[in-house]
DNA sequence: GATGAATGAGCATTCATTCAT
DNA sequence: GATGAATGAATGCTCATTCAT
């Protein structure tokens, strides 16, 4: 009765092309609703593509999410740079404010991927869970040897460096994504990184020494 | 109209009680599952009752997760005492070691719940996430406002206090989700106290200053 | 933990006094709600008995409602007087309007019921619909006869006794919905008893006699 | 994640037809067992749809079924013409006539949707009996204008025109009801049309005046 | 008798995925 | 390649009914 648009090409669009414009668009789509509250109609309606194009390109839900995950992943890690300590030319104090900086820009340039690995990552479903959990285990395995060799040429404090590892990538991570989150400018990137820099040389508590625990934690669950 | 199997109380337990099976139940499975993962019928059969007992004590899915957020949010809540600058006899070291530990042990002894509040508790759904971002919220405010004070009464290094919150609060939440993920020992908290104070109070960064963003400069070593 | 009131009598009321208590709840609800949305929550709530109690009178929902509708029934049968042709004492004419008046006056002092009977009573389920179709179908059968009585007897005007019988139902039933839905007092009974008895004897309409079909009835369904 | 069979198109049909089917369907399983007894399982197993099909074309059950009444209104009111008076090649009565017999025909053709408008669409849920209503009354409106001018015009006899109309509409409405329910043919629609006349223009009560409640007078026949 | 916690069949609804055109 | 109608497994939720106390 009604005249049916007749399936078949209606948009000549490279293929890696259409691939990006659906990335995209699920990219928007994820980091305003999240994954689980994100639908493959969403993410097609989005991108302005039929239901079954989308899977033409992508295996299924999980797939874009991935490949967005991946990306993101490859740019953050590209973003840092082995550190050295032999070149006079090279303080370490410089690369590890180029590192900082260079990641801060990064998720700053990528504000939804930034909010989306950051809070949308985890819980999607275990296969996942578990690859997320194989990629930050790598950044903290890298960070914590750095750590172990700056002890080891004094430019790093004592300390587990496993633990300062967790510390520092926890600390970094929060400031990042509450930066992303308000809205902070690409040029207050200077700004966090100085504060992250100090935070990480100094930390910020100035008070007299304590000999050990004050007192017994008493247990304050009744009263 | 059609036969039915039999219902009936079969069980007897005071309401309160069953009400904290089902809780604890679903606790574990969210836990293990994450909230989207968890259907009601991973619920109930974990808690060994049927379908419609759930229903009897929660509204639905959300309701039992938040509760248990809330009861968490609220023994961590309790779990922070006011730091007071002007008694002699308790140092402010102490205090805000003895917030650390205590922190740490309600979370070293609530593992499941703080997994789920540190990662599962986001992306559950619009509202919710809305409740979340509130209590962190909170939280972080507390502690900008100390930090303030902190830098009044010279005991806080300069800086912007709502950022040295993030980075503190960050740091903090990622060693205890690992703490509790890797399965740390009680006992491990005092070290973790350790590392996480000593983390605040000099940073773990020992190189020599720098003049500008990757301006070389002589080489200070300093210990 | 909570102290439990302890099962057992709490109220001493005289069985046929319970059923009655519940009885009278429900017909409450079901006028209010119709059968479908009322649940036996509502009922025992509006009892003030427990659930299981509703258990211990009737066999189950459609009880309740079945033995409602019952009783009514019984009533309305009982308020029709069989006519009588031969008593120059007691005119047919008074018969049929004394008739009239004692079911206006039933469903009148009985509001809830009326409506009930007239619009809940159907889709309950296959058997009570049956069953709601046997009292009704007695009802037209015996007004069917009474009309055809009197035909016989020159009273009753030429005409399918059936139809006659469905056309005055129909209108009777109507009217006193509305009334009954309308909220009409009881005083006024006397008036619908004229205009119902008016519409029996003349009808309404005053227009010249026709000969046969004007004319063709033109299919309106497309224009 | 789990294996699942083939969905996919698997049959061709226009749109507005697959509508169609459904609504078909639908009307017939709800004429047979009524709104509430029937499920959407009822529905889509006698469309021969799948379950998710049924949503594609329907916001829920409820909107089906208000659909069906919605276009079976429609008809009916469409079946009505307006009557003028002041026409003399078009007589009152035969305008009359002609819209009882329009409107007969239309629910003898439509018997599944005359039944379920006449007993299944109350008691659907609050919102639908309130629209219901409104539509009855909107028909019982019309009648009752239609009658005060009638009464002006000295072709309808004296009485609260809306008592003439709720007597004329029910006694109208059971008899198609039991129409239908009996499987009169079509061809009985003259008939019906005759009966449904005469009773509204001299009823058919043939008894003696009387003088007030249960006053015995003296008996006067008459024809 | 009375209670109300427990039960679970039954039903509506969603949404990722397929495939005929 | 593109389309989008069709699919049905999965799941949340309701509520009549039972029975141990």
């Amino acid at each position: 009765m009604a005249a049916r648009r007749k399936p078949g090409r209606s948009n000549t669009v490279p293929k890696t092309e259409r691939r990006l414009q659906i990335l995209s668009a699920a990219r928007d789509v994820f980091a305003k609703r999240g994954y689980h509250q994100t639908t493959i109609d969403d993410i097609v309606l989005s991108a302005g593509v039929a239901r079954g194009t989308f899977y033409l390109y992508f295996e299924d839900k999980r797939a874009v999410f991935s490949d967005l995950i991946d990306r993101f992943a490859v740019k953050l890690t590209m973003a840092i740079e082995h550190i050295v300590t032999d070149d006079p030319l090279r303080p370490v104090a410089n690369q590890v404010q180029d590192n900082i900086r260079s990641v801060v820009r990064t998720c700053l340039s990528e504000r939804t991927m930034t909010k989306i690995l950051f809070t949308g990552a985890v819980g999607v479903d275990p296969e996942f869970d578990r690859k997320i959990a194989t990629f930050y285990d790598t950044v903290v395995q890298l960070l914590t040897e750095s750590l172990r060799d700056g002890q080891t040429l004094g430019i790093v404090a004592d300390g587990e460096p496993r633990v300062l590892a967790y510390l520092s990538i926890g600390a970094f991570k929060e400031l990042l994504y509450q930066a992303v989150i308000l809205g902070l400018s690409e040029e207050s990137a200077e700004v966090l990184l100085q504060q992250m820099y100090n935070f990480l040389r100094q930390g910020y508590l100035r008070v007299s020494e304590i000999m050990g625990p004050s007192k017994p934690v008493r247990s304050r669950r009744k009263n």
